[in-house]
DNA sequence: AGAGGCGCTTGATATAAATCAAGGTGCGCC
DNA sequence: GGCGCACCTTGATTTATATCAAGCGCCTCT
């Protein structure tokens, strides 16, 4: 599918691209695809050989591992306006995750050749993709600290504090995803998670209305996580 | 300190600045200094201002993060011809985590300004770095997919697999700092890792000796992990 | 309308690992 | 020498979380 002025302006917001030129913009594009997905449809699995990285449009793009034994690891629920599978180039090989379409989603496929190419003559554009691959090591550095150092109820409350915008009154996360992908995304059952909003509620911490939960001491929750 | 001639050819053989002309590798080394750390020694605080990243010259440098309990976690342990902390520059701000000297150590500390400075016009310096960094990004990946799908167990196997050197026979692995923290870089209590070793010696799995393990059964030990 | 399926919750039980506790070995040091 | 001190091991007990199981509300499909 080719790529809309409107998903052009979007891709260009991006923190990525927007160091980039007329003409080396467009010699990203030429080689880009718009990929639309159904819900729960695939876009790469883990090991599949590392052709593109990725733009979400829009949807939530899941990035998991599964284990042998079937159960499977939520490691990043990637949203609109977000790269993934950016810094696997380097590497060359395959990808170390599966991608899946939480929902409907549409992504821009860019080309893996063609943007280090680019990137071989822009050191500008360079700094600006380490800046991202560090912003993404340091997340995943507080994942290892949060899943060695915290319990699942710590983890549980890490999660909706960062997720909590921090322009809402009062204080409240929307849950875009099925609650069992959050409780693989934090490391813990879906009873589990069940359990620990329960207790949250019990102690009136927070208020839970189907989807959306209301935060409602913000200050005891920060204190607790 | 100054670098010895040595220690700039050990410098110069690691991945990342092997790609220096001699003009640019002077530049890098004009504002570098060794530093020598005694055993514990502090080289830097998380939340410490981050201006250097650093290359180990000999001994071993622990990366950790610490609970507010005072529980540590071992992020990572960084040994001979190794660089740490090169990411964290392109976020700028601050050490995510400790580095402490395990045993008496020497490592070169590099400005991190004036690796920047290199960066900018250096295309090719830019691609290793980001190679570097990939491949970190990986090894957390493995981590985290380890740390929540596999055992304790589990994860002791695959440590012992992952340090061994593929040209050693009998298959050992010589664990070259104290248990109780590989332990925690394992993300379990010591004595969970005595008791797992106890187990594969009683199955006659491995065999211990000291602080070297040898292997029996390659194999075995793959599917287990 | 009824059947089936999915997502979620709640309860009962099981289990891996942590914690608590004690003892052993080796080592530096007074 | 012998005392204190890491480091490690092993046993007993506790605890957090997983697992197993059942039930509920909601949606879709026939």
């Amino acid at each position: 599918m080719n790529i809309s002025l409107l998903d052009k302006q979007q891709l260009k917001s991006g923190y990525l691209l927007a160091a980039l030129g007329e003409p080396e913009f467009d010699a990203v594009l030429e080689r880009s695809t718009v990929r639309a997905l159904a819900q729960g449809e695939r876009l790469f699995d883990q090991g599949d050989p590392c052709t593109h990285f990725f733009f979400v449009l829009s949807g939530i793009i899941k990035l998991c591992r599964v284990a042998p034994s079937g159960e499977e690891k939520v490691m990043d629920l990637v949203r609109q306006g977000y790269y993934f599978a950016e810094a696997v180039m380097f590497m060359g090989g395959h990808y170390p995750v599966h991608a899946r379409a939480l929902e409907a989603a549409r992504v821009v496929a860019l080309d893996n050749q063609r943007f280090l190419e680019l990137l071989r003559g822009n050191s500008d554009l360079c700094l600006r993709m380490m800046s991202t691959m560090s912003r993404r090591m340091h997340g995943m550095i507080n994942e290892i600290d949060h899943l060695t150092l915290h319990s699942g109820a710590q983890r549980v409350i890490g999660y909706l504090l960062e997720q909590l915008p921090d322009d809402v009154a009062p204080p409240s996360v929307r849950l875009l995803v099925p609650k069992h992908v959050i409780a693989s995304r934090l490391g813990i059952q879906p009873e589990t998670l069940s359990r620990v909003l329960a207790r949250l509620r019990g102690e009136h911490l927070i208020d839970v209305h189907d989807d959306t939960i209301v935060l409602n001491d913000v200050e005891a929750l920060r204190r607790l996580s």
